[in-house]
DNA sequence: CATGAATGAGCCTTCATTCAT
DNA sequence: TATGAATGAAGGCTCATTCAT
């Protein structure tokens, strides 16, 4: 475009390029530190009990970079949940992964990955339930896809288990699916239900062989038994 | 200003009593008022979204006496929700007992019926959830234990129909209550998720035969095959 | 409408007219009060240079209580404005009546008293220009649709006036009204371009001298001498 | 970087002067771009309306170049009505030179191009009036130093007509002047006054006759017919 | 010269709560 | 009891200005 030497272009290209590196790396580092200390304030009360001065205070940021990087309080919200919700997917993809072909075996490491995320993240798991009631009507849609996106990877490998014979016939998959993403969610918000003793993976366990009880086919009982038998303790 | 003559000792007993009644009367109408109005207000947007203002206009009262009855807004909101848990607790005692004494039905009218008012009182049901977080830790606890109430009846039946050996030995009972508890809210919470058509009796009918499967004893399946095998369509 | 004694009932509507009365006068003191205090704090800087804030502690009345009477900063504005509007009305009224049947006479009159009113209301004179570019289409159209009002007093005496033959043929009758009335809020604006011992007198003196000589018939003129005539001073 | 070589001195003093006028032409260019932008973006609502961020982005430029070209914000609304003010001597310069010798065609061509100058700059012009309170003494002064020289040809010419008796006597040739000024910038601020179909051109012949009217000796009329007599249309 | 990320004071507005009537 | 005018702290958000690069 200029008359310069192709040299002098190049370089130039170059830094440009460097520059729109650096302001995307600081991008990310800025939204993490927002995102980041939105988690940590939300833990007691719901978001809107965190005001914009508080969290840039938490960030270290002033209150203005919060605006150039999210447009609204709205959109920290909607970020923090997003967040979770890719957390949640990265987590259920690793340990699927390593639970093997076994589709029974990878649903369970499903759940089971949906919960630890939700025990770690128990601040970011309320937001989900308590926000969304004071969200615009786009960001609450954006929401709700995102969170059918954690419902495919249960639902896929109960699909196969189904193919693979393994669960009775009839077996709702889908609700099947829903109630696993239902009860991992449900740990984040409701776990004070059980005795201090009782950890995520306790309740994974149990949660799992309730769940398998319900859709197992007889002859994979066998198969299973160390996923439905290990006497799941009365809770109280 | 009143004509009261003779007995002057013995009517102005008599009046008291009447003027307290009144005043009994009166406090539970304005009550109603209130707890009405509020549930109406916040269909749309949490608590928190509804002003004192707002709220006197829509209940037909002035601020002040909102103030009279509740001491405070959080009151206002606990009281809203423990209302909810009356009503869902009285609505399981009237179903429970017309289901008869078999305790498999009755636990299974008793979550029906907690799924019948979750469905018709969803703006009430969502504020359990979203509230909670801003309140203080006081009424935490009072809505705490206010929810924990209403997982009795069902842990209750439940228990009858383990001493009644129809469910398979080792059944976590406490857990089943939970989920059967949760799976109810969940109702007002995530019924977004199913499809239009899709209604609280069908909900309520997939669930209860999930759990059944996972409880029920084989030799109780046949007794219960209209609870679960009234095939379970695939939602969606 | 209740079965208590007329006198009673009467008593009643009595009282509700009184309440109601008290409130007026109140919402008027308020609204007065308000007004004044942004008269004096537009003195210097437009209207958004000054604070709601700000002006809540010159009106000696809490933030809260000015969003009960103008629902928004921008009614204010337009209060203020409407304020000056009928202050100018009234006076042009008023001076207009005394100064009798004689249509060239009352058009002087009102434009003496047009320009006295922008003299004494500089600081809400100056609104009516400064302010306009920053309301809302709505409020705009209100604050000009005041302003036509204000011209047609003088416009209809300048049509009395041809009406008697006292105008040359073919005088611009709309065009003095918006000149005499343009030149009356210019002295509010403006007055800062004559010497200072030039006051607000000399100039409708002047300006009068100066539309009259350019509209009224040559055999008219001895009539209003007193009017064209006094040498206005050249000012330097 | 360059290429420049032998007789270093020269050939660097030479380079200097180059810097120097690249620099200055830069200036200008940049100063223009900047002022261009906020005439443009001062379209709709005041000054005060266009945020230094918004005005950047317009002029596609930095935010800080503006901060190097012009020390402050309000540096730049003196640098929009100075340059305005500019444009009008310069328009009524070439206009009054165009017209001839004649005092009262000087005059009249003057005026005209002021309310021509106006009407392309309808924003700027606003600003003379909408801003002037939100400044500083200092800018304050400067604009009204500036306004006042646009004031000085139209007096001029007056002047001369005085001179050569072509006004009445005793005409009152600065409040002649004032008024003409008034009202050529009134044309910017007013013309929703008039109808649709009144254009400057109109404007400016009506009120150039109401203006020569009031001043004209009844000797010269004749020699101004044209510009007097052309039926001034009522404007409605 | 030029950039634009970063700052933070300050603005308009809301609303829980009080209190004189 | 009941009212609702009044308060004022606090919240979300903007934007003039600075400064490291």
């Amino acid at each position: 475009m200029s008359d310069a030497s192709g040299g002098e272009g190049a370089a130039l290209h170059v830094e440009e390029r460097v520059q729109q590196e650096i302001r995307d790396v600081r991008a990310r580092w800025r939204t993490r530190q927002v995102l980041d200390a939105a988690v940590r304030l939300m833990h007691d009360g719901g978001f809107q009990a965190v005001s914009m001065q508080a969290l840039a205070k938490e960030a270290n940021v002033s209150v203005g970079l919060i605006y150039t990087y999210f447009g609204a309080k709205e959109d920290v919200v909607v970020a923090v949940v997003l967040d979770l919700v890719e957390q949640i997917r990265a987590a259920m993809d690793a340990r699927m992964s390593d639970a093997g072909s076994d589709p029974v075996e990878r649903m369970v490491a499903g759940f089971g990955a949906y919960c630890s995320v939700m025990d770690s993240q128990r601040n970011a798991g309320l937001l989900t339930y308590r926000q969304s009631g004071e969200l615009g009507q786009q960001a609450r849609y954006r929401l709700k896809d995102a969170e059918r996106t954690t419902l495919v990877p249960l639902r896929d490998a109960a699909g196969e288990a189904v193919a693979a014979g393994l669960f009775v016939e009839g077996a709702d998959i889908d609700l099947l699916a829903f109630d696993l993403m239902i009860l991992a969610q449900t740990w984040a918000l409701k776990h004070w239900h059980f005795p201090d003793d009782y950890d995520v993976h306790r309740y994974v366990a149990a949660q799992s062989a309730a769940a398998l009880r319900s859709v197992l086919a007889p002859v994979a009982h066998p198969r299973y038994r160390h996923l439905i038998s290990p006497s799941v303790p009365s809770s109280s």
